[in-house]
DNA sequence: GTCTATAGAAAGATAGAC
DNA sequence: GTCTATCTTTCTATAGAC
């Protein structure tokens, strides 16, 4: 790749990170153009260069924000399948991430800023939900068939979650919910793996 | 009250009500002063006579949105206690409360909005999510000391299940996700019932 | 209390210099 | 490719007539 488009990708990726940052902190229409910009030492102008819009950067952040999420990095270290779940429901549902102190996700944190907005967005949340919902269900044990369905709950309540905990006022409730959450996720994992049978 | 009173408290529940379906429809930031009054009848300017500002009124729409959703109506029904877990589950996992044909639950519509917002509408949502933790919670068996535990990742999954299906593209999972949320539900307060002993 | 009109600010997108 | 400058639209909030 010649240096001027060499450069050219530093800046489009940079622009990329302010947003997955900013976006994710403030939802899309708290961020203009020009704060993106200048969180990735441009200003306003040059963004065009870039990206045909607002919109088409939100979609590609939003993708992207996935790839690059704890989420996505768990899936790559060799762990066993326990270990696996274990991690990613306590890292999932954890006050660093809610504060994103780590590279958030965008299900929890762009949830109903996505639903309010139509097209490609939703496309690419879609895709990354079921990316989401496929790699819980590949760590869940298999002696009965209801591998997805726990991994849909599942995911839906560590999605909810941090959602909620985000949007909570009071540390102690937060911390609370959190809480719950990570021991009710124990507990569906360990009950997806009994057989479905009556209780005594 | 005098009949000038009476009707100014009129335009104000009708902006109160716009304010609910209109904010819960496209968040915040999409719908502006002239949307929300146009919609109850009136133009943008009487605004001013009612609140004072527009922070004020989503406030304001949170707190009456919880009030006149479906959740609410059903803690005033005489009903037992596993039937009214039961239909909260069922209702509020439903496709119609998705699509916002009822009045919608504001935990779920409005989450990741209020969690980019600062101040009093944050309080307000915090109180209405103590509310649903405390409606739940009250229906649970108390066998053991995790009833709290139980309402609290159930609200999460619900409030989860619902803002996520809302942002999906696709119909097909949508149903799935909230089948799952629904039926894992159920499990979750069985379980609940249930003394805590290591399984066999 | 509700209307029309408008002030004032902000933001998305474009133009043109370098 | 990035800059500054600007066009244009939109929106909150206010002013003043009725």
């Amino acid at each position: 790749m010649p240096w001027s488009s060499e450069q050219k990708e530093k800046s489009r990726e940079k622009i990329l990170d302010s947003a997955i940052d900013l976006f994710s902190r403030r939802g899309f229409d708290n961020v203009a153009i020009g704060d993106l910009m200048q969180a990735a030492g441009m200003t306003h102008g040059g963004f065009y260069a870039h990206f045909g819009s607002k919109s088409e950067l939100y979609r590609e952040a939003v993708t992207l924000a996935a790839r690059k999420s704890a989420v996505a990095k768990l899936s790559a270290e060799t762990l066993s399948a326990e270990e696996r779940l274990s991690k990613l429901l306590a890292g999932y549902l954890d006050i660093s991430h809610v504060q994103q102190a780590n590279p958030p996700c965008p299900l929890a944190f762009l949830a109903t800023d996505i639903a309010n907005r139509d097209g490609d967005v939703r496309t690419a949340y879609t895709q990354v939900f079921r990316r989401l919902v496929a790699l819980i269900g590949r760590q869940l044990p298999n002696e009965n068939g209801s591998r997805r369905e726990t991994a849909l709950a599942l995911s839906a309540m560590m999605i909810g979650g941090v959602a909620v905990a985000r949007a909570l006022n009071d540390d102690r409730s937060v911390e609370q919910l959190l809480d719950a959450c990570r021991k009710t996720g124990v507990q569906m994992i360990e009950n997806s793996a009994d057989t479905k049978k009556p209780r005594p």
